[in-house]
DNA sequence: CTGCTATTTCAAGGTTTTTTGAAACGGATC
DNA sequence: GATCCGTTTCAAAAAACCTTGAAATAGCAG
């Protein structure tokens, strides 16, 4: 409960939301502050702040590759608040998700 | 974009996440806003707020019945979240949520 | 070492949210 | 119509959150 509030806290802010969407998409490979800043124009000290709400949140993590640091997704953590929230969705709504329950059993490290 | 970050906020408090699963799950029906007071442990001004918050962010509706106020979730709206998540999830990382695509052709009126 | 790049940290300030308790409102009951 | 109930509205105080720019850190290249 208090670890799905965190997630969608950290989703809950336009910026984080654009920068967490591009580390998604971005994978085991990453990406750098750099280009999540310029990619969510604003400044690096300002995505600093927001990569620091979404990794407390337990959704991404950081690597460091000499100078720079590459974000990527805790898959794990990001399937988990997808399923909290579809559990929500589909007790007492059957019919609106009917096939989600297997997607719990696909889960995969991260 | 907007929208989904206003949902994510909406349940970014864990009163109202805890507010927003007891509506959900009553589904049609609905439950009063004295009962998600009782069932939140928050006093009923305090509840009225969380509730406003909920409604503006388009996952809840109210009718009214008497003197007292039901509250029913926005299932469409709720789907719509769903899928934004899913969505962010799935790109990239196929094998989590291989068979979720379907679940955007199954919304139902709300 | 000096300087440059990538990024974070810090402190300050502003803005928004949350919580409170008292008062208001509208419907039901006497 | 007086009163009670369920609930919301309001205003004020408290807490949390965002943004900024300047300074710090850490790696790399000359």
């Amino acid at each position: 409960m208090e670890q799905a509030a965190l997630g969608f806290g950290a989703l809950s802010h336009e910026t984080r939301l654009t920068v967490f969407r591009k580390i998604m998409r971005a994978g085991t490979e990453g990406v750098t502050a750099g280009e999540l800043a310029e990619h969510a124009g604003v400044t690096p000290s300002n995505l600093s702040a927001h990569l620091t709400v979404l990794t407390h949140s337990g959704l991404i993590k950081v690597r460091r590759d000499g100078r720079r640091r590459i974000y990527t997704p805790i898959v794990d953590a990001v399937a988990d608040l997808v399923t909290f929230l579809v559990e929500d969705c589909c007790n007492g709504h059957p019919d609106v998700c009917a096939q989600l329950p297997s997607f719990q059993q696909r889960r995969q490290a991260s």
